[in-house]
DNA sequence: TTGTAGGCGTTATCAT
DNA sequence: ATGATAACGCCTACAA
């Protein structure tokens, strides 16, 4: 009475052999009305729920899908596993969840773990530095589809949702650039991130069309979270002259900023003007709101879902590599230079006689 | 060769049964040292990795853990699912992770279907509404154990790992009481969770043993969520006369007051102070910072893999209900109304003449 | 149309 | 100490 049933006792209670109950179930091949009727009857007043365990053994596979990311505790993520898993859902597929912590070690781990699961395919944002290649081929030849999220790791020629890094980034320089600063700054991501580098070099781009140089020590390496991205900022604030405007490739290490300007007493955008990446909903309860280069998370993971079922379901075609647009969202943290005094104040803000001091004074 | 290798496979390889296989993999008995350094030979040569399917199918239970939750989409829970992991990590357990966006519907579709996947434990935030103890004992009585998480749903006797929503409340409001303010308003979370039941008790305790009385339309219900939570504010401002201070029982709805607040042209602390609750990570970076009630989702959800897995391993004892504390974390939201022309500004704040002249004029 | 039986990869019992 | 073998619950030829 406590055992879950099973096909045996629903075979039993309707007098039918196991396999029609099993041809009822999955409509493979045509029952009389009566017998169906029968199983039917018996499934539903016994409560029977395949064993997805012996569905999985059977057929050598599951209807679960391995999402493997850094940390659900980083606020760009949930979004990604919350858009991946309503696919999912839909599609009758579950989410079993892995946090590498961006340890390569235990990405291996979890990959080769998910394989012996027989989940359906994977779903990966790689650790910083992984050899994504190895772990799928060491050992048995992949036969679950695995498509990358967000980045993906050097060399990397299979499927891969991302977001269009390199423009996001030259669209935020540009806009420092036309608010008319000529002292940026940018604080990148760990070198070994592919979407870090591509941030990074969009952001040059944008300086290299405007025929502006930076000096090498203006651009500080940090690791994508509020701490490094403090410390950074702390290094930066410090030289002379100091940068007047600064990009960080994420919305964390731009808190990070914010923190390291308000410990210097320094204003922000008056002192020195920030611009974001990934237009967390933290952004507009900043203070100031700050100017950041949207991408959704949710529309990543959806996407990279769908492309993930149409594989398991057997598209064959050639790798494809999805990258989705951004949208630089224009808030308070960057002041325009060239003409900050000529700027009308729409609304009399508090602050208005202390900030035209302070610019004058810059 | 693109198939997984089987115990079969090693058994042949090394020239024994395999059950010697079996034997040697789980040192269930001695076996000797030659056979033994053959088996794990061949293990190592043909990376060997046991099937968890057959193992769960064998065994009739696998080393995953159900997580169900409302939408790690809203920031406090992705904390609670990382201690969730990590505790099952260390001790071989793999999560899976379920959004029922609470809808009990949903919640009893995840319910079922874990159970029919042998799920070894189920980790549970009940959906607002849902009578789990139906979902559990519907079908066969169950042989997971079960733990709820952060609320319970009406009359649950199980285990559960929570946070002393009423002291934390309790708390918030006394020190909004202590303050010198007296036309408090709340917003409260939906009245079917356990959680926002408490923390309104918690906050009506206080006004109590203050000897304060609390107007009916003070007391607002919101959704959790930032945009029921601005609505609430919006509401309780146009109010006369206004309150002089709102606890928001949670931080999504607090931002959302903050919303409202700037909208309608109101500063807070000076014109109204504000308390939430979970002290997230943005109460930090808020305008101003927000004063909060601390509690620790990764603690939480770390207490409550561990209980489970103490169950699945068998303990017997009661069940258990475990209260975490909470802290309450002061930071800029809360202004003092006795007291508000005697602080001393410590560093000269920009604002602090405007600050005081508003404060005056109130 | 329906029933029988083999096998998916393990674990565990029982002989040997 | 080791090997054969029977389940676990399901799917699917194939036979009837």
């Amino acid at each position: 009475m406590s055992d879950p049933v099973t096909m045996r006792q629903i075979a039993e209670r309707a007098q039918v052999s196991i396999g029609t109950v099993s041809h009822v179930i999955n409509g493979t091949a045509r029952v009389r009305t009566k017998l169906r009727m029968r199983v039917q009857e018996a499934i539903r007043s016994l409560g029977f729920q395949p064993s997805a365990l012996a569905q999985g053994l059977r057929l050598n596979r599951t209807k679960m899908l391995g999402m493997i990311i850094p940390d659900i505790t980083n606020p760009f993520f949930p979004g990604v596993v919350r858009g991946a898993e309503d696919v999912a859902f839909r599609n009758s597929y579950r989410l079993v969840l892995c946090n590498t912590d961006n340890e390569p070690a235990k990405e291996a781990l979890y990959v080769a773990e998910l394989r012996s699961f027989r989940a359906a395919g994977l779903l990966i944002i790689p650790a910083a530095g992984s050899d994504l290649r190895a772990e799928l081929s060491s050992g048995t030849p992949a036969t679950q589809p695995v498509v990358c999220v967000d980045r993906c790791p050097e060399g990397w020629t299979g499927d891969a949702v991302v977001v269009d890094n390199e423009e996001g980034a030259y669209q935020a320089a540009k806009h420092l650039i036309r608010s008319g600063h000529r002292h940026l700054a940018v604080i990148t991501g760990p070198a070994l991130l592919a979407n870090a580098i591509e941030r990074l070099n969009g952001f040059k781009r944008a300086l290299r069309e405007a025929r502006l140089s930076i000096a090498s020590e203006f651009v500080q390496e940090a690791a994508f979270d509020t701490r490094s991205g403090y410390q950074a900022a702390k290094r930066l604030l410090r030289m002379l002259p100091r940068p007047t405007a600064i990009f960080a490739c994420n919305d964390l290490m731009a808190l990070g900023v914010l923190h390291a300007l308000h410990e210097l007493d320094l204003r922000c955008p008056e002192d020195v003007s920030l611009v974001g990446f990934d237009n967390l909903e933290v952004c507009e309860y900043t203070n100031p709101a700050l100017t950041s280069v949207y991408q959704s998370g949710y529309q990543m993971g959806a996407a990279a879902a769908g492309l993930l079922l149409e594989r398991i379901k057997g598209l064959q075609d050639a790798p494809r590599h999805i990258a989705l647009e951004t949208e630089l969202k224009l808030r308070k943290s960057v002041m325009s230079i060239a003409n900050f005094d000529k700027i009308p104040s729409k609304k009399p803000r508090r602050r208005s006689k202390a900030n035209r001091e302070a610019v004058l004074a810059d």
